[in-house]
DNA sequence: CGGACTCTGTGCCCTGACGCACCGAAACCC
DNA sequence: GGGTTTCGGTGCGTCAGGGCACAGAGTCCG
């Protein structure tokens, strides 16, 4: 992050709502760090803060067996953490962990209720907000099944650099071949085509993005069909 | 189904309501007879009636690329299609088709919407189910990546026997390896073991389920996963 | 009764991914 | 500066499943 980075940092959903409301909510929140590997919370387990991440961003990871947990959907600037509280439950279907360090938004349960009951557009959106997660989660599970390494690590990084800030991350192929649910050496080998075409550059964890349309063109539908849903539903 | 079948036909979450609240909803429905294929609602699109399966049952499916539609998650007495309208949208992210021919209660969207001011009760158990239905789709999404065509099988069957009314139901292996995104062979070898090994019994889509805990034994824990999380969210 | 169709069993070849393992290079840490 | 750890490149054998195709048996229908 430089220090003549003037991108505003807000939260998209928070962003939807009129001043008053908008107002209301901030007041209940607080800005807190979030670092790489903590767990927010685990699946069906108590959600102790709802999140409106700004800078940073969360994975949402299921664990089945006795595998490394598999990524499910991503929460950055666009989205929340702890939405399904608008169906009455305080936990979540799926472990979340911080994908990326940065500043998060956190309220407690109890003062998101209260928030909620205070405004109507807050309720509208989170709604639109949780229904675009099924999508999300409908989506990823066709994408598991069906399209190979290379698709899903292109679409991986694509959605992780509309959350990062900036062109460049560190995560190592271990790493992404947990999330992606594959073999190390499958990362591997998929990441050194790409390197080879030209579309990023990485050693020993650092990863940069150099061609985003490349990209895109290699990646599934996957990518596309989830971000539609999320702006025909949010604006 | 046979001229003495006297098991009562209800739906699971009607069930829960409050007398009062129960009538009151009951009043709004009519009930309808759904034939296999009928198609109730495309993925995105407007959702014509809100079900709530009685003998029943329907499956919610994805279609990606050019592939046959792969499936997500059931719906039977123990659901309701429709659930999403508490999100404020009136569509489903998935197509939805009727599975197993039978009766249904619906009413219209705008009706439910009168019944769910009406009744706390139902809003609080249509938002559970709700929340059923993310686990659902988050768990089928690991049980696609990571699980084998046999186990997958076994799942499915208990999950269509829970939901069918009788140990007999009629689908094709093609159909089948439609449902679970694998070939029709595929289903074919599966098959042939669970019956040499006296689990099922089945001659030109005609199955018989002879041994379900054996069936239990073979399946993955996805099946068990699920329906624990329901009865601890609906009783 | 005969032809068309449906359903299942089976075989063949191919490929994407797995499991495992080893090695070299870079980075980190006393 | 030397040992240890981390990271990525690579290779090998194996396997589940995909694509395709054919054939036998049952079913349906004119």
């Amino acid at each position: 992050m430089s220090a003549i980075d003037v991108r505003p940092v807000v939260n998209t959903l928070i962003q939807r709502l009129p001043p008053a409301e908008r107002k209301a909510l901030l007041a209940r929140c607080q800005t807190v760090d979030l670092t790489f590997g903590t767990i927010l919370c685990e699946a069906h387990g108590p959600l102790r803060h709802v999140h409106f991440p700004l800078t940073a961003f969360l994975s949402l990871v299921a664990s089945v067996d006795e595998r490394p947990p598999i990524e499910m959907g991503m929460i950055g600037s666009e989205g929340a953490l702890g939405a399904t509280m608008l169906l009455g439950v305080t936990s979540m279907p799926l472990r979340c962990i911080v994908q990326g360090t940065g500043q998060s938004l956190r309220l407690t349960p109890s003062a998101l209720r209260k928030a909620l009951d205070e405004s109507p557009m807050l309720r509208r959106t989170l709604n639109r907000y949780l229904y675009v997660l099924m999508v999300q989660l409908s989506r990823t599970a066709a994408c598991l099944h069906f399209h190979e390494i290379g698709q899903r690590l292109a679409r991986w990084l694509l959605m992780t650099h509309d959350r990062a800030h900036g062109d460049h991350f560190h995560l190592t192929h271990q790493f992404l071949s947990e999330m992606l649910g594959v073999r190390r050496s499958g990362v591997t080998t998929a990441a050194s085509v790409m390197q080879a075409n030209g579309l990023i550059e990485y050693s020993r964890g650092d990863i940069h993005i150099l061609d985003r349309q490349g990209l895109e063109a290699v990646s599934c539908e996957c990518y596309r069909g989830v971000n539609e849903e999320y702006s025909r539903l949010l604006r």
